[in-house]
DNA sequence: ATTTTTACCGACCACTTAGTCGGTAAATAA
DNA sequence: TTATTTACCGACTAAGTGGTCGGTAAAAAT
C-alpha cells in the first residue's frame, strides 16, 4: 500500500509543517512559499506531492486535524463510566493542555471552521465532518448514561452536546488572550454546575 | 468639531463596504482593492482618508464594530429585572436576527477575534475591549440580580459570564453552517436549563 | 547495461498585494 | 482675483501569490 517511504516521509514533513504555519498565521494569511523555506524545499517538491494548496489543507485535515481532535477530544469520551465525569475530565485536560502549550492559538477545529466558514465549502465541509463526529460522541454516551442512570431522562442529549462544543469552542478562543489559568478554572466550575442540573436524582 | 461633512461621508463609506467585505471574506483574505473597486474609488481616495489596511480596520473596530455589539449584545442587557429573562431574551433576538440573516458568516466579534488572535495584537486589543466591557456588563446585571433576589447569592457571575459568553460565541460560529434553526433552539433550551440551576430557590 | 521512474530543483509566469506619488479639478480662504 | 486646501485619480513599484515546466541526479526496474 504506503511501501513508497520516502514519498509518505516527506509528504508527512510538509503536513506537519504546513499545520504548524496555517494553525499559527491562518490559512489566507500563510503562502506555500512560507512552508517551503521553513522546510528548505522547492516548489517543485510542493507540486509533485500535491496538487493544490487546497488539496494540500485536505489532506492535512483529513491526516493530522481528525487525529488530534479524535485523540484530545473523542477517544477519551467513552466507556461505561459516570459521562458528567469522563467529559469534565476530558475537557479539564483539554484546557489545561492547551494553557500550558506556549504555542496556543485556539482551538485548531474551530479557528478553521470559522476562517473557512462559507468561504470555502469544501474544507468547511471536511472541517464539519469531524464536528459532526464529536457530537455524535457526545450524544451517544449521554444517551448510555440516561440507561446507567447517571442522566436525568428528561434530558436532551443532542442539545447538551451542542451546548458542550458551543462552550469549549468559545472558552478556547477567549483562551488565546492571556488569563488561561483563570477562564479555565470558571469555565469548568459552571460547567460542573450545569452538568450538576442534569444529573439525575435518585429516588428517595 | 466633524464639520468636514464630505470628508466623514466618504471614511464611513469606505468603512461600511470594508466591514462588509472584511466579515464576509476575513481581513486577510481582503485585499484594499477589493473595497475600492466595490465602491468604484482610487487608491489615492483610500490613502488619502487612512494610513494603511491596519488603521483603516482598527477605525472600523472603533465606529462600527463597537456599536454592531453595544446594539446587539450590550445595552439591551440592563434594568432591575430579573436578569436570567433579560439575558435569554437578548440572546434569543440575537441568534433570531443572525438566523434570518442570509449573509450571515458568524459572530462579527468572535470572528475576527479568533482570526487576528497572536496575529496582531494591536487590533487584538481593540477587539477584546469590546470583549471586556460586554463582560463587565453581564457581570454587573448578575450582581444586581443577586440582591434584587433572582440570583442566587451562592453564584459566581464572573464564571456565568465567561460561560455565558463563550457558548454564545461557540453557537454564532457552529450556526454558520446551516441547521441554525434547530441550533438556536437547542441552545436556547439548555442555556434555560443553566439559569435554572443558578436561580435563587425561594424560602418556604 | 540500459531504460524508466521517483523526487526534487529553481527559473519563470501571470497576477495580486499594500503602499507611493505626481497630478488635478473643485471648493474654500485670502 | 489669487492662493491654498480638499478630495480624489491612476500609474507605478517592489514584493509577494499560486501554479507551471523543463531539467536532473539517484534509485529501481528491465
Amino acid at each position: 500500500m504506503d511501501k513508497n517511504l520516502k514519498r509518505m516521509a516527506t509528504m508527512h514533513r510538509m503536513q506537519v509543517t504546513g499545520l504548524e504555519l496555517f494553525y499559527k498565521n491562518g490559512y489566507y494569511n500563510t503562502s506555500i512559499d512560507d512552508i517551503l523555506k521553513s522546510l528548505s524545499l522547492s516548489k517543485g517538491a510542493f507540486y509533485y506531492h500535491f496538487q493544490s494548496k487546497e488539496d494540500f489543507f485536505v489532506s492535512i485535515v483529513q491526516n493530522l486535524i481528525v487525529r488530534k481532535v479524535y485523540s484530545m477530544l473523542i477517544e477519551p469520551i467513552e466507556g461505561k463510566e459516570n459521562p458528567f465525569l469522563v467529559i469534565e475530565k476530558c475537557f479539564e485536560n483539554a484546557l489545561e493542555t492547551a494553557e500550558h502549550n506556549e504555542m496556543d492559538y485556539g482551538f485548531i477545529l474551530s479557528n478553521f471552521i470559522s476562517e473557512f466558514n462559507r468561504r470555502n465549502t469544501v474544507i468547511s465541509n471536511y472541517l464539519m465532518d469531524i464536528y459532526k463526529v464529536w457530537e455524535v460522541n457526545l450524544i451517544s454516551i449521554l444517551q448510555k448514561g440516561k440507561s446507567d442512570g447517571y442522566v436525568d431522562r428528561h434530558v436532551d442529549s443532542e442539545g447538551v452536546a451542542t451546548y458542550l462544543i458551543s462552550s469549549y469552542m468559545g472558552v478556547r478562543t477567549l483562551m488565546v488572550q492571556g488569563n488561561c489559568r483563570n477562564l479555565r478554572y470558571k469555565y469548568m466550575q459552571q460547567l460542573r454546575q450545569y452538568f450538576n442540573s442534569l444529573t439525575q436524582k435518585e429516588a428517595v
